[in-house]
DNA sequence: TAAATAATTTAACAGCGTTAAGCAAAAGTA
DNA sequence: TACTTTTGCTTAACGCTGTTAAATTATTTA
């Protein structure tokens, strides 16, 4: 009885080696040449092999958003967790994000990217509103005692996003400038916004 | 004699064809599935003909890229000189901006895509570069008589880019907020970033 | 009219995601 | 032990992709 344990364990593994040999083949050779037949390769065996894991190559896909949003929400939250006050906090969470975005540029390509995945991510995946969530936790913390309106607490999140997600977004297509020169941006762009809010 | 010249002209037309037709594709049915066969049907040729007028499919995009920056840079020229202050100057060439990337929507995707035009478009396609060479002119006309650096120009039109493009990026990919959400957001960053450099 | 050139198509290659059929080994049953 | 069923996996195939070479047709030139 404890065999059915153990080809499910086995099972389990190549479901994991199969996102880890997707992920890997990507860092190498980016998205655009990940294949079916490629992942087979690399977890020896064959392709259809690979359907009896996942639906098809979105489902992968998918998948490993989904463990984006998990790696990223729990980044965020430690960043929060290392300060008190809700501006330093903010800072922190932002620069989380940031560190994220190129520490795991192919996970943040695949969880942001133009790719299949876009449309309704929120409905087909809750994890990726734990960032969204955390942040506006310490937002709504910042303005206290003035309670927002749901709007205006979106619009607040969202500008945020925006200024971040275009920095990283122009880092990653293009060649970025200087660290230093990123940092100065993300900073000047983080404290304007806290300060607009805080205000 | 004049035939020569008739053919010539047929040749261009069937180039021009060409653009429009992978340019109506994607806007139909999106980048993602537009192909060679398909571009040879709506102009009612056969695959390889393409091949007689653009080395391969990533030329195609690369012509609609250059089209894409030149359409660009007209309409941000015709939104600076609609106004004399620098500050005006710029808040309407960010928005003449903005509603080209919605206006074109497609064009936009393709000029600043995840796509494999990235890496070096400014050194491949020096027409990429002019937005960024107007909107500078005036955030130097803004700052004067205080004359920039070059890196500290580079960083504000950077800030300027990322914030927009950020905003973009969101609302092209995810089914955007409400128009008067972003027109709020797209304010507030803008004339914060204009307060920012005037100061 | 015959030869040369140009224009266009058909056929093919290698690769893609995906599915159906086939096979071989293991497990269950008599 | 012998037979059947189930499981795990592979091979083969379909229709699609970008791209190239060969074959074919049409046009121009001699």
């Amino acid at each position: 009885m404890g065999s059915k344990d153990r080809i499910l364990r086995l099972k389990e593994d190549t479901r994991a080696n199969i996102l880890d040999a997707a992920l890997k083949i990507a860092k190498q050779e980016g998205w655009q040449s990940l294949s079916m037949r490629k992942i087979a390769d690399a977890i020896e065996y064959t392709a259809p092999i690979i359907y009896e894991y996942f639906a098809n190559k979105e489902a992968i896909l998918l998948e490993l958003t989904k463990k984006g949003f998990s790696i990223l929400t729990c980044q965020i939250q430690n960043a929060r967790d290392q300060h008190l006050l809700p501006a330093r906090q903010l800072e922190a969470m932002w620069f989380a994000y940031w560190d994220f975005a190129f520490a795991e540029k192919e996970l943040y390509q695949v969880m942001f990217g133009i790719e299949v995945n876009c449309c309704e991510l929120a409905r087909i995946l809750p994890e990726s509103e734990g960032p969204a969530d955390l942040i506006c936790d310490v937002i709504v913390a910042l303005m206290a005692p003035t309670v927002p309106t749901e709007e205006d607490l979106c619009t607040k999140y969202y500008t945020f996003w925006s200024v971040i997600h275009g920095l990283i977004s122009i880092n990653i297509v293009r060649r970025g400038r200087s660290d230093e020169v990123n940092q100065e941006v993300l900073k000047i762009a983080i404290g304007g916004i806290i300060r607009s809010i805080a205000a």
